[in-house]
DNA sequence: TAATCTTAAAATGTCGACATTTTAACATTA
DNA sequence: TAATGTTAAAATGTCGACATTTTAAGATTA
Protein backbone atom coordinates (compact mmCIF):
# COMPACT_ATOMS: atom_id res chain seq x y z
CA UNK A 1 0.00 0.00 0.00
CA UNK A 2 2.85 2.27 0.48
CA UNK A 3 5.59 3.39 -1.67
CA UNK A 4 7.89 0.50 -1.85
CA UNK A 5 6.33 -1.09 -4.65
CA UNK A 6 5.98 1.75 -6.62
CA UNK A 7 8.79 3.00 -9.14
CA UNK A 8 9.96 6.42 -8.62
CA UNK A 9 7.25 7.69 -11.59
CA UNK A 10 4.28 6.48 -9.62
CA UNK A 11 5.66 7.70 -6.01
CA UNK A 12 6.44 11.75 -7.37
CA UNK A 13 3.09 11.32 -8.80
CA UNK A 14 1.08 11.10 -5.62
CA UNK A 15 3.75 14.30 -4.11
CA UNK A 16 3.37 16.47 -7.24
CA UNK A 17 -0.68 15.55 -6.74
CA UNK A 18 -0.56 16.32 -3.20
CA UNK A 19 0.97 19.52 -3.67
CA UNK A 20 -0.94 21.08 -6.53
CA UNK A 21 -4.36 19.73 -4.97
CA UNK A 22 -3.51 21.18 -1.55
CA UNK A 23 -2.42 24.44 -3.30
CA UNK A 24 1.54 24.71 -2.60
CA UNK A 25 2.13 24.63 -6.34
CA UNK A 26 -0.52 27.68 -7.77
CA UNK A 27 -2.41 28.02 -10.04
CA UNK A 28 -1.02 29.07 -13.65
CA UNK A 29 3.08 28.57 -12.06
CA UNK A 30 5.37 27.42 -14.20
CA UNK A 31 6.83 23.76 -13.17
CA UNK A 32 11.01 23.92 -14.14
CA UNK A 33 11.89 20.40 -15.30
CA UNK A 34 14.92 21.21 -13.27
CA UNK A 35 13.48 22.48 -10.06
CA UNK A 36 11.61 19.34 -9.90
CA UNK A 37 14.07 17.08 -10.40
CA UNK A 38 15.85 19.25 -7.63
CA UNK A 39 13.12 19.34 -5.25
CA UNK A 40 11.99 15.14 -5.67
CA UNK A 41 15.81 14.29 -6.21
CA UNK A 42 14.81 12.31 -9.15
CA UNK A 43 15.93 12.19 -12.63
CA UNK A 44 14.05 13.29 -15.91
CA UNK A 45 11.94 10.47 -16.75
CA UNK A 46 9.82 9.65 -14.09
CA UNK A 47 9.63 13.19 -13.87
CA UNK A 48 7.95 13.42 -16.91
CA UNK A 49 6.03 10.45 -16.73
CA UNK A 50 4.45 11.68 -13.69
CA UNK A 51 3.61 14.84 -15.35
CA UNK A 52 2.36 13.34 -18.88
CA UNK A 53 -0.25 11.17 -15.94
CA UNK A 54 -1.52 14.75 -14.31
CA UNK A 55 -1.92 16.34 -17.80
CA UNK A 56 -4.22 13.29 -18.31
CA UNK A 57 -5.55 14.56 -15.07
CA UNK A 58 -6.41 17.93 -16.15
CA UNK A 59 -4.35 19.32 -12.96
CA UNK A 60 -1.48 20.24 -15.44
CA UNK A 61 -1.53 21.46 -18.65
CA UNK A 62 1.57 21.71 -21.44
CA UNK A 63 3.00 23.51 -24.55
CA UNK A 64 5.07 21.65 -26.96
CA UNK A 65 8.83 23.29 -25.90
CA UNK A 66 7.33 25.60 -23.66
CA UNK A 67 7.35 22.91 -20.65
CA UNK A 68 4.39 22.14 -17.83
CA UNK A 69 1.78 24.76 -15.56
CA UNK A 70 -0.43 24.01 -12.90
CA UNK A 71 -4.00 24.07 -14.45
CA UNK A 72 -5.72 27.67 -14.15
CA UNK A 73 -8.72 27.97 -11.59
CA UNK A 74 -11.91 29.76 -12.26
CA UNK A 75 -15.13 30.87 -11.00
CA UNK A 76 -16.83 29.36 -14.01
CA UNK A 77 -14.60 25.92 -13.53
CA UNK A 78 -15.28 25.96 -9.46
CA UNK A 79 -19.00 26.28 -10.66
CA UNK A 80 -18.90 23.58 -13.15
CA UNK A 81 -16.87 20.71 -11.17
CA UNK A 82 -19.00 21.35 -8.22
CA UNK A 83 -22.12 21.16 -10.74
CA UNK A 84 -21.13 18.16 -12.06
CA UNK A 85 -19.71 16.63 -8.13
CA UNK A 86 -23.68 17.23 -7.31
CA UNK A 87 -24.78 15.34 -10.31
CA UNK A 88 -23.03 12.22 -10.16
CA UNK A 89 -23.29 12.05 -6.11
CA UNK A 90 -26.93 12.29 -6.82
CA UNK A 91 -26.49 9.63 -9.70
CA UNK A 92 -24.52 7.34 -7.45
CA UNK A 93 -27.06 7.72 -4.34
CA UNK A 94 -29.76 6.84 -6.65
CA UNK A 95 -28.28 3.26 -7.62
CA UNK A 96 -27.01 2.74 -3.77
CA UNK A 97 -30.92 3.13 -2.93
CA UNK A 98 -31.44 0.31 -5.71
CA UNK A 99 -28.38 -1.58 -4.41
CA UNK A 100 -27.72 -1.47 -0.76
CA UNK A 101 -28.49 -3.71 1.70
CA UNK A 102 -28.37 -4.19 5.74
CA UNK A 103 -24.72 -4.22 5.34
CA UNK A 104 -24.75 -0.74 3.75
CA UNK A 105 -27.18 0.66 6.22
CA UNK A 106 -25.28 -0.40 9.06
CA UNK A 107 -21.88 1.32 7.22
CA UNK A 108 -23.81 4.35 7.37
CA UNK A 109 -25.13 4.61 10.48
CA UNK A 110 -21.66 3.96 12.16
CA UNK A 111 -19.88 6.58 9.97
CA UNK A 112 -22.55 9.19 10.70
CA UNK A 113 -22.30 8.18 14.43
CA UNK A 114 -18.72 8.22 14.34
CA UNK A 115 -18.85 11.81 12.48
CA UNK A 116 -21.48 13.13 15.18
CA UNK A 117 -19.24 12.34 18.02
CA UNK A 118 -16.34 14.13 16.25
CA UNK A 119 -18.64 17.10 15.46
CA UNK A 120 -19.64 18.15 18.54
CA UNK A 121 -16.14 17.98 20.20
CA UNK A 122 -14.84 21.88 21.39
CA UNK A 123 -11.67 22.03 19.53
CA UNK A 124 -11.71 20.18 15.97
CA UNK A 125 -9.16 19.48 14.01
CA UNK A 126 -9.44 20.05 10.11
CA UNK A 127 -8.11 16.83 8.78
CA UNK A 128 -9.66 14.34 11.33
CA UNK A 129 -12.87 15.98 10.05
CA UNK A 130 -12.40 15.42 6.51
CA UNK A 131 -11.95 12.04 7.09
CA UNK A 132 -14.94 10.90 8.67
CA UNK A 133 -17.17 13.56 6.69
CA UNK A 134 -15.54 11.71 3.75
CA UNK A 135 -15.98 8.37 5.00
CA UNK A 136 -19.80 9.16 5.46
CA UNK A 137 -20.46 10.30 2.29
CA UNK A 138 -18.30 7.34 1.25
CA UNK A 139 -20.59 5.11 2.89
CA UNK A 140 -23.80 6.94 1.36
CA UNK A 141 -22.55 5.52 -1.97
CA UNK A 142 -20.64 2.71 -0.95
CA UNK A 143 -24.02 0.50 -2.07
CA UNK A 144 -23.77 1.67 -6.30
CA UNK A 145 -22.06 -1.13 -7.65
CA UNK A 146 -20.78 0.96 -10.95
CA UNK A 147 -16.79 1.37 -10.84
CA UNK A 148 -16.78 3.65 -13.45
CA UNK A 149 -18.96 6.58 -11.59
CA UNK A 150 -17.48 6.08 -8.46
CA UNK A 151 -14.28 6.36 -10.06
CA UNK A 152 -15.85 9.35 -12.06
CA UNK A 153 -16.68 10.81 -8.52
CA UNK A 154 -13.47 10.39 -7.03
CA UNK A 155 -11.43 12.36 -9.84
CA UNK A 156 -14.24 15.43 -9.42
CA UNK A 157 -14.02 15.21 -5.85
CA UNK A 158 -10.14 15.45 -6.11
CA UNK A 159 -10.17 17.91 -8.20
CA UNK A 160 -13.06 20.17 -5.98
CA UNK A 161 -10.13 19.58 -2.86
CA UNK A 162 -8.12 23.12 -4.67
CA UNK A 163 -11.37 24.96 -4.25
CA UNK A 164 -12.41 23.11 -1.14
CA UNK A 165 -9.41 23.97 0.66
CA UNK A 166 -10.54 27.85 0.44
CA UNK A 167 -13.84 26.74 2.19
CA UNK A 168 -12.45 24.30 4.88
CA UNK A 169 -10.18 27.41 6.13
CA UNK A 170 -12.87 29.84 6.84
CA UNK A 171 -15.43 27.62 7.79
CA UNK A 172 -15.17 24.11 9.76
CA UNK A 173 -14.49 26.10 12.76
CA UNK A 174 -17.36 28.44 12.39
CA UNK A 175 -20.11 26.61 14.38
CA UNK A 176 -23.44 27.71 12.87
CA UNK A 177 -21.78 26.77 9.26
CA UNK A 178 -21.33 23.26 11.09
CA UNK A 179 -24.79 22.96 13.13
CA UNK A 180 -26.76 23.09 9.51
CA UNK A 181 -24.45 20.98 7.84
CA UNK A 182 -24.61 18.98 10.35
CA UNK A 183 -28.48 18.07 10.56
CA UNK A 184 -27.94 18.10 6.35
CA UNK A 185 -26.12 14.84 7.91
CA UNK A 186 -28.51 13.53 9.61
CA UNK A 187 -31.02 14.22 7.12
CA UNK A 188 -28.94 12.47 3.98
CA UNK A 189 -29.20 9.42 6.44
CA UNK A 190 -32.74 9.33 7.05
CA UNK A 191 -33.61 9.79 3.53
CA UNK A 192 -31.10 7.16 2.50
CA UNK A 193 -32.58 4.14 5.13
CA UNK A 194 -35.81 5.16 4.03
CA UNK A 195 -34.98 5.03 0.53
CA UNK A 196 -36.17 8.03 -0.85
CA UNK A 197 -34.47 9.00 -3.53
CA UNK A 198 -36.36 12.20 -4.60
CA UNK A 199 -35.83 13.72 -1.29
CA UNK A 200 -32.08 12.71 -1.24
CA UNK A 201 -31.39 13.90 -4.84
CA UNK A 202 -32.58 17.55 -4.08
CA UNK A 203 -30.73 17.46 -0.36
CA UNK A 204 -27.54 15.90 -1.89
CA UNK A 205 -27.67 18.43 -4.52
CA UNK A 206 -27.72 21.31 -2.45
CA UNK A 207 -25.37 20.24 0.41
CA UNK A 208 -22.62 19.63 -2.29
CA UNK A 209 -23.26 23.26 -3.85
CA UNK A 210 -23.49 24.77 -0.77
CA UNK A 211 -20.05 26.21 -0.55
CA UNK A 212 -19.71 27.01 -3.94
CA UNK A 213 -20.87 30.76 -2.90
CA UNK A 214 -18.54 31.08 0.04
CA UNK A 215 -15.53 29.97 -1.86
CA UNK A 216 -16.81 32.04 -4.79
CA UNK A 217 -16.42 34.94 -2.61
CA UNK A 218 -13.07 34.09 -1.43
CA UNK A 219 -11.56 33.46 -5.13
CA UNK A 220 -12.54 37.27 -5.73
CA UNK A 221 -10.67 37.90 -3.29
CA UNK A 222 -7.27 36.89 -5.14
CA UNK B 1 -4.64 20.62 -35.26
CA UNK B 2 -2.35 18.36 -36.97
CA UNK B 3 0.41 16.99 -35.78
CA UNK B 4 3.29 18.86 -36.47
CA UNK B 5 2.88 21.13 -33.43
CA UNK B 6 2.77 18.38 -31.46
CA UNK B 7 6.00 16.31 -29.22
CA UNK B 8 6.67 13.13 -29.98
CA UNK B 9 4.81 11.87 -26.92
CA UNK B 10 2.04 13.58 -27.96
CA UNK B 11 1.67 11.88 -31.39
CA UNK B 12 2.30 8.44 -30.16
CA UNK B 13 -0.72 8.77 -27.63
CA UNK B 14 -2.74 9.40 -30.47
CA UNK B 15 -1.55 6.23 -32.87
CA UNK B 16 -1.44 3.91 -29.33
CA UNK B 17 -4.76 5.34 -28.14
CA UNK B 18 -6.17 4.05 -31.66
CA UNK B 19 -4.70 0.85 -32.06
CA UNK B 20 -6.01 -0.08 -28.44
CA UNK B 21 -9.11 1.31 -28.91
CA UNK B 22 -9.46 -0.31 -32.74
CA UNK B 23 -8.49 -3.73 -31.31
CA UNK B 24 -4.82 -3.93 -33.28
CA UNK B 25 -4.00 -4.53 -29.80
CA UNK B 26 -5.77 -6.79 -27.76
CA UNK B 27 -6.69 -6.87 -24.19
CA UNK B 28 -3.86 -8.05 -22.03
CA UNK B 29 -1.27 -7.72 -24.41
CA UNK B 30 2.06 -7.28 -23.35
CA UNK B 31 3.05 -4.27 -24.60
CA UNK B 32 7.19 -4.34 -24.83
CA UNK B 33 9.00 -1.67 -24.61
CA UNK B 34 11.34 -2.55 -27.59
CA UNK B 35 8.59 -3.85 -30.20
CA UNK B 36 6.83 -0.62 -29.50
CA UNK B 37 10.13 1.51 -30.20
CA UNK B 38 10.35 0.09 -33.28
CA UNK B 39 6.76 -0.19 -34.51
CA UNK B 40 6.31 3.93 -34.09
CA UNK B 41 10.29 4.48 -34.57
CA UNK B 42 10.49 6.46 -31.01
CA UNK B 43 13.15 6.66 -28.59
CA UNK B 44 12.12 5.62 -25.00
CA UNK B 45 11.55 8.57 -23.12
CA UNK B 46 8.51 9.84 -25.45
CA UNK B 47 7.17 6.27 -25.82
CA UNK B 48 6.53 5.59 -21.65
CA UNK B 49 5.21 9.55 -21.32
CA UNK B 50 2.25 8.06 -23.95
CA UNK B 51 2.22 4.88 -22.15
CA UNK B 52 2.05 6.53 -18.95
CA UNK B 53 -1.35 9.28 -20.06
CA UNK B 54 -3.03 5.88 -21.17
CA UNK B 55 -2.85 4.71 -17.74
CA UNK B 56 -4.29 7.75 -16.02
CA UNK B 57 -6.95 7.18 -19.12
CA UNK B 58 -7.05 3.30 -18.10
CA UNK B 59 -6.78 2.22 -21.32
CA UNK B 60 -3.15 0.37 -20.11
CA UNK B 61 -2.35 -0.83 -16.83
CA UNK B 62 1.28 -1.43 -15.77
CA UNK B 63 3.15 -2.91 -13.06
CA UNK B 64 6.21 -2.09 -11.62
CA UNK B 65 9.44 -4.27 -13.18
CA UNK B 66 6.89 -6.26 -14.84
CA UNK B 67 5.96 -3.74 -17.59
CA UNK B 68 2.51 -2.62 -20.10
CA UNK B 69 -0.58 -4.38 -20.57
CA UNK B 70 -3.38 -3.19 -22.47
CA UNK B 71 -6.25 -3.54 -20.17
CA UNK B 72 -8.40 -6.00 -19.99
CA UNK B 73 -12.23 -6.19 -21.37
CA UNK B 74 -15.25 -8.18 -19.72
CA UNK B 75 -18.69 -8.25 -19.65
CA UNK B 76 -19.07 -6.97 -16.55
CA UNK B 77 -17.30 -3.64 -17.23
CA UNK B 78 -18.92 -3.93 -20.56
CA UNK B 79 -22.02 -3.15 -18.63
CA UNK B 80 -20.59 -0.67 -16.59
CA UNK B 81 -19.63 1.64 -18.97
CA UNK B 82 -22.57 1.23 -21.28
CA UNK B 83 -24.59 2.08 -18.15
CA UNK B 84 -22.46 5.02 -16.98
CA UNK B 85 -22.76 6.43 -20.31
CA UNK B 86 -26.40 5.80 -20.37
CA UNK B 87 -26.40 7.93 -17.05
CA UNK B 88 -23.92 10.49 -18.45
CA UNK B 89 -25.84 11.21 -21.76
CA UNK B 90 -29.04 11.93 -20.23
CA UNK B 91 -28.10 14.11 -17.44
CA UNK B 92 -26.68 16.02 -20.43
CA UNK B 93 -29.67 15.91 -22.84
CA UNK B 94 -31.15 17.16 -19.40
CA UNK B 95 -28.80 20.21 -19.18
CA UNK B 96 -29.14 20.51 -22.47
CA UNK B 97 -32.90 21.09 -22.80
CA UNK B 98 -32.65 23.40 -20.16
CA UNK B 99 -30.42 25.46 -22.03
CA UNK B 100 -30.62 24.68 -25.40
CA UNK B 101 -31.51 27.92 -27.85
CA UNK B 102 -32.45 28.64 -31.72
CA UNK B 103 -28.98 27.56 -33.24
CA UNK B 104 -28.96 24.28 -30.54
CA UNK B 105 -32.25 23.06 -32.52
CA UNK B 106 -31.42 24.18 -36.02
CA UNK B 107 -28.11 21.98 -35.32
CA UNK B 108 -30.48 18.87 -34.68
CA UNK B 109 -32.43 18.94 -36.82
CA UNK B 110 -29.52 19.24 -39.93
CA UNK B 111 -27.65 16.64 -38.34
CA UNK B 112 -30.68 14.32 -38.22
CA UNK B 113 -31.20 15.33 -41.81
CA UNK B 114 -27.57 14.08 -42.64
CA UNK B 115 -27.72 11.14 -40.94
CA UNK B 116 -31.29 9.91 -41.85
CA UNK B 117 -30.65 11.01 -46.15
CA UNK B 118 -27.01 8.45 -45.64
CA UNK B 119 -29.07 5.76 -43.83
CA UNK B 120 -31.40 5.60 -46.15
CA UNK B 121 -28.66 4.32 -48.96
CA UNK B 122 -28.01 1.29 -50.27
CA UNK B 123 -24.51 0.75 -49.47
CA UNK B 124 -23.72 1.84 -46.38
CA UNK B 125 -19.61 2.97 -45.16
CA UNK B 126 -19.47 2.52 -41.78
CA UNK B 127 -16.85 5.53 -41.07
CA UNK B 128 -18.91 7.68 -42.82
CA UNK B 129 -22.02 6.48 -40.73
CA UNK B 130 -20.49 6.38 -37.72
CA UNK B 131 -19.43 10.08 -38.23
CA UNK B 132 -22.98 11.20 -39.14
CA UNK B 133 -24.35 9.53 -36.25
CA UNK B 134 -21.84 10.58 -33.43
CA UNK B 135 -22.64 14.23 -34.94
CA UNK B 136 -26.21 13.65 -34.48
CA UNK B 137 -25.92 12.65 -30.85
CA UNK B 138 -23.42 15.35 -30.06
CA UNK B 139 -25.36 18.31 -31.31
CA UNK B 140 -28.05 17.12 -29.11
CA UNK B 141 -26.11 17.19 -26.04
CA UNK B 142 -24.29 20.37 -27.50
CA UNK B 143 -26.83 22.30 -25.35
CA UNK B 144 -25.71 20.84 -22.30
CA UNK B 145 -22.86 23.98 -20.72
CA UNK B 146 -20.75 21.59 -18.91
CA UNK B 147 -17.49 21.46 -20.27
CA UNK B 148 -16.61 18.74 -17.55
CA UNK B 149 -19.62 16.36 -17.68
CA UNK B 150 -19.19 16.38 -21.87
CA UNK B 151 -15.39 15.77 -20.80
CA UNK B 152 -16.55 12.71 -19.03
CA UNK B 153 -19.04 11.71 -21.67
CA UNK B 154 -16.29 11.61 -23.91
CA UNK B 155 -14.06 9.71 -22.41
CA UNK B 156 -16.42 6.98 -21.41
CA UNK B 157 -17.25 7.25 -25.28
CA UNK B 158 -14.11 6.05 -26.21
CA UNK B 159 -13.51 3.22 -23.23
CA UNK B 160 -17.09 1.77 -24.82
CA UNK B 161 -15.20 2.20 -28.94
CA UNK B 162 -13.56 -1.39 -27.39
CA UNK B 163 -16.65 -2.94 -27.33
CA UNK B 164 -18.85 -0.81 -30.04
CA UNK B 165 -16.15 -2.20 -32.29
CA UNK B 166 -17.81 -5.56 -32.36
CA UNK B 167 -20.93 -4.24 -32.65
CA UNK B 168 -20.14 -2.41 -35.81
CA UNK B 169 -19.50 -5.28 -37.62
CA UNK B 170 -22.73 -6.63 -37.40
CA UNK B 171 -24.93 -4.79 -37.30
CA UNK B 172 -24.86 -1.57 -39.35
CA UNK B 173 -25.48 -3.92 -42.20
CA UNK B 174 -28.91 -5.02 -41.00
CA UNK B 175 -31.48 -3.44 -42.11
CA UNK B 176 -33.97 -4.37 -39.69
CA UNK B 177 -31.89 -2.79 -36.59
CA UNK B 178 -31.43 0.01 -38.61
CA UNK B 179 -34.33 0.94 -38.99
CA UNK B 180 -35.61 0.59 -35.25
CA UNK B 181 -32.40 2.93 -34.57
CA UNK B 182 -33.34 5.13 -37.33
CA UNK B 183 -37.30 5.49 -35.96
CA UNK B 184 -35.44 6.24 -32.48
CA UNK B 185 -33.11 8.78 -33.63
CA UNK B 186 -36.17 10.51 -35.49
CA UNK B 187 -38.44 10.45 -31.69
CA UNK B 188 -35.05 11.70 -30.13
CA UNK B 189 -35.05 14.62 -31.99
CA UNK B 190 -38.65 15.20 -31.41
CA UNK B 191 -38.45 14.72 -27.70
CA UNK B 192 -35.56 17.23 -27.71
CA UNK B 193 -37.17 20.29 -29.56
CA UNK B 194 -40.76 19.26 -27.42
CA UNK B 195 -37.98 20.07 -24.24
CA UNK B 196 -39.61 16.27 -22.75
CA UNK B 197 -37.13 15.94 -20.36
CA UNK B 198 -38.98 12.39 -18.78
CA UNK B 199 -39.47 11.18 -22.48
CA UNK B 200 -35.99 11.72 -23.55
CA UNK B 201 -34.22 10.62 -20.57
CA UNK B 202 -36.03 6.68 -21.11
CA UNK B 203 -35.32 6.97 -24.29
CA UNK B 204 -31.92 7.47 -24.85
CA UNK B 205 -30.99 4.81 -21.59
CA UNK B 206 -32.74 2.47 -23.71
CA UNK B 207 -31.12 3.86 -26.70
CA UNK B 208 -27.53 3.36 -25.54
CA UNK B 209 -28.15 -0.01 -23.64
CA UNK B 210 -29.19 -1.26 -26.82
CA UNK B 211 -25.92 -2.76 -28.49
CA UNK B 212 -25.47 -4.52 -24.84
CA UNK B 213 -27.16 -7.50 -25.48
CA UNK B 214 -25.40 -8.14 -28.82
CA UNK B 215 -22.33 -7.55 -27.92
CA UNK B 216 -22.44 -9.46 -25.07
CA UNK B 217 -22.53 -12.55 -27.00
CA UNK B 218 -20.00 -11.98 -29.53
CA UNK B 219 -17.89 -11.28 -26.03
CA UNK B 220 -18.46 -14.59 -24.94
CA UNK B 221 -17.56 -16.50 -28.14
CA UNK B 222 -14.17 -15.48 -27.58
C1' DT C 1 11.25 56.71 -27.07
C1' DA C 2 9.61 52.72 -29.27
C1' DA C 3 10.32 49.02 -32.25
C1' DT C 4 13.12 45.63 -34.32
C1' DC C 5 17.26 42.73 -34.63
C1' DT C 6 21.03 40.02 -32.65
C1' DT C 7 22.93 36.90 -29.65
C1' DA C 8 23.97 34.47 -25.37
C1' DA C 9 21.78 31.89 -21.74
C1' DA C 10 18.32 28.88 -20.19
C1' DA C 11 14.94 25.30 -20.78
C1' DT C 12 12.78 21.56 -23.23
C1' DG C 13 12.43 17.07 -25.39
C1' DT C 14 14.83 13.04 -27.13
C1' DC C 15 18.21 9.56 -27.27
C1' DG C 16 21.29 5.77 -25.99
C1' DA C 17 23.67 3.53 -22.18
C1' DC C 18 23.55 1.08 -17.85
C1' DA C 19 22.19 -0.99 -13.44
C1' DT C 20 18.60 -3.82 -11.60
C1' DT C 21 14.94 -7.01 -11.85
C1' DT C 22 12.32 -10.53 -14.08
C1' DT C 23 11.88 -14.42 -17.04
C1' DA C 24 12.72 -18.84 -18.76
C1' DA C 25 15.65 -22.57 -19.99
C1' DC C 26 18.35 -26.04 -18.05
C1' DA C 27 20.42 -28.81 -14.38
C1' DT C 28 20.01 -30.94 -9.90
C1' DT C 29 17.81 -33.31 -6.31
C1' DA C 30 14.28 -35.96 -3.86
C1' DT D 1 8.32 -37.50 -12.64
C1' DA D 2 7.83 -33.43 -10.07
C1' DA D 3 9.86 -29.96 -7.46
C1' DT D 4 13.52 -27.04 -6.54
C1' DG D 5 17.79 -24.51 -7.61
C1' DT D 6 20.99 -22.22 -10.90
C1' DT D 7 22.22 -19.28 -14.45
C1' DA D 8 22.09 -16.81 -18.81
C1' DA D 9 19.14 -13.92 -21.55
C1' DA D 10 15.74 -10.48 -21.88
C1' DA D 11 13.19 -6.57 -20.28
C1' DT D 12 12.38 -2.69 -17.33
C1' DG D 13 13.25 1.78 -15.23
C1' DT D 14 16.53 5.47 -14.45
C1' DC D 15 20.13 8.53 -15.47
C1' DG D 16 23.04 12.01 -17.74
C1' DA D 17 24.26 14.01 -22.17
C1' DC D 18 23.03 16.53 -26.29
C1' DA D 19 20.54 18.79 -30.06
C1' DT D 20 16.88 22.04 -30.66
C1' DT D 21 13.92 25.62 -29.31
C1' DT D 22 12.57 29.41 -26.47
C1' DT D 23 13.55 33.33 -23.68
C1' DA D 24 15.38 37.63 -22.46
C1' DA D 25 18.91 41.09 -22.37
C1' DG D 26 21.51 44.29 -25.02
C1' DA D 27 22.46 46.63 -29.44
C1' DT D 28 20.77 48.87 -33.49
C1' DT D 29 17.70 51.49 -36.10
C1' DA D 30 13.89 54.58 -37.27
Amino acid sequence: MDNSNKNTAAQILDSLTNDIVSGEFYPKQKLHIKTLKEKYNVGTSPLREALSQLIAKDLVISENQRGFYVSDISIDDLYDIYQARAKIESLCLDMAIDHGDDYWEANIIAASHRLNKYSKLKSIDVDEWQNRHSLFHDMLVSGCKSPRLLQIRDSLFEKSKRYRNLWLKENVSDSETLKVNQSEHAELMNLALERDKNGISKLIENHIMTPVEIIKKSLSQL
